[in-house]
DNA sequence: ATATTTTGAGAAATCGTTTTCACAGTCGGT
DNA sequence: ACCGACTGTGAAAACGATTTCTCAAAATAT
């Protein structure tokens, strides 16, 4: 029947190339040859092989074809925090665009530190994932770019052009000064902004955003109503509370993300402001909660979920896999969201 | 010097054991030796060793070391939605329960649907993953224990003995006992409740507490008053506004966790009832965002940051390894945040 | 001093695949 | 009929670690 001495017995709980060769009375070239669908074998021979593949209950050793083909059939996902929602809703798209393709998604945190950063690729990168995917985060264009002379490299939020990376940046300051416009077409003529981090650059562009608004419309902007925050809840409480202590006077704030919002907005609570009667607030990423404020909370998309598939689908292509699930190609745009946190200005 | 002929010179970006031996004048074996220190070598081989670790930028390929040892050093992490604040708080404690401890995780989610949980669990086995957490879910006790059975597996959200597996569950009753208890101490007779899906063992416990609440106080419960969500916003705010409706009498809401409370609170917003001066609500979970409602939200906090950490310490303790981070022996245990969203009941 | 154990280190087998190589057997073209 | 081109297949060589053998040298016992 055949050559091949059974050198082992099949264990129970798995079975090898070699136990299905035997099984289907062919060598363990053809077996693998049917796994990888990459060269003909005669069509009784095939079907002899799926058979005894589906009876024994085969699923390839991927640590072993790891071994051999260098793939490992998984992306890296540096993200930055595990439960920021802006970030798990990149995440989730990620996860989304991958699933059916045969790779998995392995995700670190960096937590917005440019060492942590690198040391989390470096991660990856030791444990030989085909792909990486960066959300965000510090690291800088030139180090993105290293990374890309190894791997196939998607990034998001930030433009960049070079060989082997894909970026899904969106034109920050276009958003800012869409949420800015949007408040001075209320009449508002005196709106604060919290900013991000300075170390962030699209805190910055949102920034830029708001003062180009303001030009556009002639207007000139109090550089004591632009306050700098964290982007989260706790930064955007105290840069509110600092806003009122100071005695400023304005009627709207664009903040730079929704989490400062949220926070703001309990700032204003907590002194007893209407919003919107005696102030409006206009966020930024359109958080799935902002649905869910009392009131709800208009604010600028981003659409990190399309944003998270897109890239998944970008690092399969560059793969040479085609994603299973056509993405239908819509446009990935900003867009602002008009819900009950803006109302118009006391005249 | 040495007699293994270099077969291969060192490729620039990854350096092999052969490499690291041939630098150092030994065999392989004695730097596999030193790469694992179960077997004493010399020390100023050791040294060499060390050495050329280092200058060549070494790394183990894991999946050679994984084809070899089966192990993988991943533990796979079966949750539910990636998205939900719930989960991320458990991912995020599992994350880091293991950094620094050489594994990574791997994470899948299940989408409450025993199909796929099940199929993923599969996935992770067969990606050969050395141990599994598993967040919440609706897997069935046996289908755990049988999972068990081939891996060290934690599992969260239920109580559970049997070999091989590390359950972390709280009593929700008591929870349940706790947030009702509250509302009836502050004068409320007639509480709702917006409980989760009955397919949920944990939504059932929680009613269950708010009946044994009842109970305790000699206190009837209107059966009217329970209705039932999805354990996300739209399904709370549904259910409040079903509540509304049917014109029943009610001063306060216990809710079975924290975004259907958002949702109801949004629909006690759209019908101009003011939070707590006409209704009081209790959530539970205690999710992050509660802080910064307006009003701050009064919750039952579960602690899942510290169980995905207990669970990932538990797991790699089954693995023979000593978690690098010694968790402080906290006691893992339900308690009620009291903030704004419960007042007393007008008299 | 010889016999015996202990110790340290190299050679080689092994894990389960993929891939190269060699080799028959077919096919079509002059 | 003969000869190159083409096909499908099996044997064997990787991939890069760990681990079992084996054996020399050193340490200890008699």
């Amino acid at each position: 029947m055949s050559a091949i001495p059974p050198k082992h017995l099949s264990a129970p709980d798995t079975a090898t190339v070699t136990d299905v060769a035997l099984l289907a009375g062919v060598s363990i070239s053809t077996v693998s040859r049917i796994l990888n669908g990459n060269s003909r074998v005669a069509s009784d021979e095939r079907q002899a092989v799926e058979a005894a593949i589906q009876k024994l209950q085969f699923h390839p050793n991927l640590s072993a074809r790891s071994l051999r083909s260098g793939s490992t059939k998984t992306v890296g996902v540096l993200t930055q925090e595990l439960e920021s929602l802006y970030f798990t809703a990149g995440a989730q798209g990620v996860e989304e665009g991958l699933t059916g393709s045969g790779f998995a998604p392995l995700v670190v945190p960096g937590h917005w530190n440019p060492k942590e950063e690198l040391d989390r690729a470096r991660l990856l990168m030791s444990r030989k994932v085909d792909a990486i995917i960066i959300l965000g985060g510090t690291l800088s264009d030139d180090q993105v770019i290293e990374i890309a002379r190894h791997l196939p490299t998607a990034i998001t939020g930030r433009q960049l052009v070079a060989p082997n990376v894909f970026a899904f940046g969106f034109d920050q300051a276009a958003g800012g000064a869409m949420a800015t416009r949007h408040l001075i077409e209320l009449g508002h003529r005196r709106i604060a902004h919290i900013s991000g981090p300075s170390t962030h650059a699209d805190a910055i562009e949102r920034k830029e955003g708001y003062l180009n608004a303001h030009r556009e419309a002639q207007l000139s902007v109090d550089p004591r109503l632009i306050v700098e925050g964290n982007y989260q809840e706790e930064g955007g409480r105290r840069a509110a509370h600092n806003l009122l202590d100071a005695g400023l006077d304005f009627s709207a704030v664009f903040c730079a993300n929704d989490q400062m919002l949220w926070g703001a907005r309990l700032a204003f609570y907590e002194r007893g402001l209407a919003v919107p009667g005696d102030v409006s607030l206009v966020g930024f990423d359109d958080l799935p909660q902002c649905c869910y404020m009392t009131p709800p909370v208009t604010s600028v998309r981003q659409p990190m979920h399309e944003v998270g598939q897109a890239a998944a689908h970008s690092v399969l292509q560059a793969l040479g896999v085609e994603p299973r699930h056509q993405r239908p190609p819509t446009e990935l745009k900003l867009s602002l969201i008009v819900r009950g946190t803006t109302g118009r200005a006391a005249t």
